[in-house]
DNA sequence: CTTTACTCCGTAGTGTACTACAGGGTATAT
DNA sequence: ATATACCCTGTAGTACACTACGGAGTAAAG
């Protein structure tokens, strides 16, 4: 809750990016712009959260325009309760999706390590395809 | 273990990119290329689950470069056990870090609904970031 | 009060991952 | 035999997400 204590700079030490990449999510309107009387931008602490949060989803196969979809997602006096459940519910399948086939590459990963560890001798071509194709359902 | 019966259009068909595609993750080294005496690159039909899975981990935020590693972590003749085990171990860490991310992400949009279905009114400015801020310690 | 470090805006350049030609050759269907 | 649909190489252009730079103003430390 404290207010606008950040610099441009201090924000972009303070979340591990340039000052460019802060300017940029700006024009791109993933933060907002919060000039005080300087001309000098002043951020709230809570937007070194935000821009961490942003980083996150990108590692995660999120675009910028997602990230900003997640960031929006909260039930306002515009934005109806409805809506927000819908489209709060279409992230959360996504987020699912990303999740399974994560899972599916662990396993494909560790019995991988465990082939390894039984026998000193060549397994397969490529083992990861292999566990991946015998899942065609999914 | 079909052999080499796909041309470059029917592989980018069945595997749902273009045939530039192909061609650029042959220069980039993902696939390899199978001239064949016509001049024509002829596929064996395993290809279309490699650019399958290529275009899988791009959407769970690897690159390029890391879906090659991922295609080719394998024991060969010439790459030793222990090697793989190292690198496969890695890659392992890298997946579990993205699934807790996203299974906080998850919880975070979970508890978004919920608030949504039990009161009309609004909730916080930004839900998704109070719970991604509630575990800093990880 | 000056120096140094920071800020501003705008534009240009970079890397990644395609995507679209241009100008030619080839396979197959009628 | 010829039309059409495919293939080839090479180069150029696009979208996204930065990153760097130029030229100028401002703030803070000594």
């Amino acid at each position: 809750m404290e207010t606008q204590n950040y610099t441009i700079g201090q924000l972009a030490k303070a979340s591990g990016v340039g000052v460019e990449t802060i300017r940029f999510y700006e024009l791109k309107g993933l933060i907002k712009q919060p000039k005080a009387h300087s001309g000098y931008r002043k951020y709230p602490s809570d937007d070194v959260l935000k821009i961490k949060f942003i980083k996150r989803t990108q590692e995660l196969g999120f675009t910028l325009a997602e990230a900003k979809e997640l960031l929006n997602l909260r039930v306002s006096s515009t934005a109806k309760c409805k809506d927000v459940r819908e489209q709060t519910k279409n992230k959360l399948s996504q987020i699912e999706k990303k999740i399974k086939d994560l899972q599916k590459m662990k396993r494909s990963l560790k019995s991988l390590i465990e082939v390894c560890n039984q026998e000193e001798k060549s397994v397969s071509e490529c083992p990861i395809l292999e566990h991946f194709s015998k899942d065609k359902k999914c």
